[in-house]
DNA sequence: CTGAAAGCGCTAACAT
DNA sequence: ATGTTAGCGCTTTCAG
């Protein structure tokens, strides 16, 4: 305290050091104070350590918002995220953060609880001075907002989210879906079923599709009865329950019934395993299995599954917003990330795995 | 685009439309524009809708920055995570966003991944101009930090952590170990063990003690050998592999064994739940469980467990920084929150679980 | 009820 | 190398 310059001695519950404190310290002006901070060549040696030694002193910070306003920067980005996408988005999160806080920036965290909160947070991102750019996640852009955007927007990026005039950045389904059936594939099944979400969501449309195309392309036979589909809503039939049934009618084909399916979801595949116990079966053995998500429950049940590079997601989505940032001209361009498939014992190629005591020999 | 005036039409890139903008068009002075945005009571109406439509056609919108700098008030707090309370900070984080939503804040996330960061995040939201508040979670606040805070330091409510001198929220664990322990005890249990985390960690502390204080209330014999902790550094002890051990040594008493344990965590009680099984034994059959915590796997294993009202802390954790904010003088207050049971299979009474089935008939 | 003007704390261009 | 000055876009007296 007795470093404070008397005439600040009374105000210290209203203290608030600017660089005119400093500057009249340092007995400088404010122009070379700034500089100081902005470390610009042009000040002597002897001065810079002078004025770094008050700041110090006088325990001086900047101020963000004015630094903001007159750099016409914010050095903010939000994140606007539905917080339903729980298992999906700590790691994404992990990943943004990580990123932008090398790049001195700071992250504002939209999430949705409700879609209606949609506008409202982009509005906010929107606003001047509020961020720099946005990272759109999990949802549809609102046709209203695409309408007034145009290129002198503020930059935006798509995450797991499409759209043709924006940058995105999305995990391939058809992609992961090829190598997860692959994988039954290649361990010898040629009765492989799917067990698949409701149709109207798309990933899972292109996970049928791949699953598909990977049969074709293996010289393997789809039979129709083997793909079930839901026509759940809730979640989209990402559902323990959806899957349980789904499962159940697979196995009601008897004899013929499937000896692998790929099913689109953790959760469902939880539920499948479920159908499989009750019918005294067991996965692998009676019914192998690969799920798609790496859920954090997915190693819990031992289930072998296509996981998504959600850390490095987060990463390049910081990435991608600042090279928009810099060049807003530039042509709208689109990623997509491949999963990758993590075996473990519900496919019957890891031995290591027995699933009766699965938990206990997940480690990672 | 035709709305645009003439002088501005050529400038859409730069395109960015001040209260002076519209001052001018409106054929007003900044001050009443400043005063129709902020909702001044005079002001002639007619003069108000005049600007309200100019700057609805100039489509504008209040530069976030500019407004912090003149009212000397961001409207945003920070949250300090430690990215890897998972389970607990994503309910909490959808509590602290509807809060502040409707008070027209933002949130800067700042996410801990490495304990170094904690110096750091907090030195950024310390800034002048970044942020009015900050909520500060399950971390220990570094003493340099502590040591430079006074009465106008700007406010900051811990959450999930303890120090004398700031508004704590925290939840209670001696209560909760309480309503656990009692709960087995209603069941009619006489002989009863608990699995502890490390004792270095402080809620396992509370635990004990609340277990303890529970069997003497009700008359009940506390054996010592019924207590197990574990010496496990790794998260405290929190984990499967320490529970499915402290499980084994319970089992190795034989016919003395409880018929009823208290688990200081739900992974602990996976673990145990897991020695159970591989001992030939189940849950509650054999062996009765309440454990603690509420993570998302509980419901998926059918525990009985302690829930902590995650999403109502968010939200009152708000509300104390804006009651601290409003008033920085009032002495710190701490609030223990009491977790609540949630009855699933494994203690026994609920009869419509199965443990064999618990993952299909759960269903919250 | 409204306009003018003085900040808020900083950056950056312009002098010197 | 450094001081001065003019903004950045808004709020808020202070006059009238």
């Amino acid at each position: 305290m007795e470093g404070l310059p008397i005439y600040l001695q009374n105000y210290r519950c209203l203290l608030t050091v600017t660089i005119y404190d400093i500057a009249r310290e340092a007995k400088v002006g404010i122009g070379t104070v700034s500089r100081v901070f902005n470390n610009h060549p042009n000040v002597k040696p002897k001065t810079r350590e002078k004025i770094l030694s008050v700041a110090k002193r006088l325990n001086y910070h900047p101020h963000a918002y004015a630094q903001g306003l007159a750099r016409r920067r914010t050095n903010t980005i939000a994140a606007i995220i539905p917080f339903f996408t729980n298992y999906f988005f700590v790691e994404i999160l992990q990943g943004i953060q990580d990123k932008i806080t090398n790049l001195g920036y700071d992250l504002i965290l939209y999430g949705i609880n409700h879609p209606r909160e949609i506008d409202e947070y982009l509005r906010k991102s929107d606003q001047r001075g509020r961020v720099d750019g946005i990272l759109f996640f999990s949802s549809k852009l609102p046709e209203s907002f695409v309408e007034r955007s145009h290129v002198d927007s503020k930059p935006l990026i798509l995450v797991d989210a499409f759209h043709e005039r924006f940058d995105s950045l999305h995990v391939d389904n058809f992609k992961g879906a090829i190598a997860a059936t692959n994988h039954l594939i290649q361990l010898g099944h040629t009765n492989i079923g799917m067990i698949n979400a409701n149709l109207n969501n798309t990933p899972a449309r292109e996970r049928k599709d791949g699953f598909a195309d990977a049969l074709k392309a293996g010289g393997i036979e789809l039979r129709p009865q083997n793909i079930v589909e839901t026509n759940v809503i809730k979640n989209d039939g990402y559902t323990r329950e959806a899957g349980y049934s789904s499962m159940k009618q697979l196995l009601n084909l008897g004899t013929d019934r499937p000896t692998a399916v790929f099913i689109a979801s953790d959760v469902q595949a939880i539920g499948a395993l479920s159908a499989l116990r009750q019918a005294g079966l067991r996965a692998p053995e009676d019914v192998a299995i690969v799920a798609y998500d790496d859920i954090e429950l997915a190693a819990h049940f031992g289930l072998t599954t296509m996981r998504q590079p959600m850390y490095r997601m987060g990463e390049l989505a910081v990435e991608k917003l600042f090279q928009r940032m810099e060049n807003p001209a530039m042509p709208p361009s689109h990623v997509h990330f491949v999963p990758t498939l993590i075996v473990r014992g519900s496919c019957g190629m890891n031995k290591n795995y027995s699933l009766a005591e699965e938990f206990l020999q997940t480690s990672d």
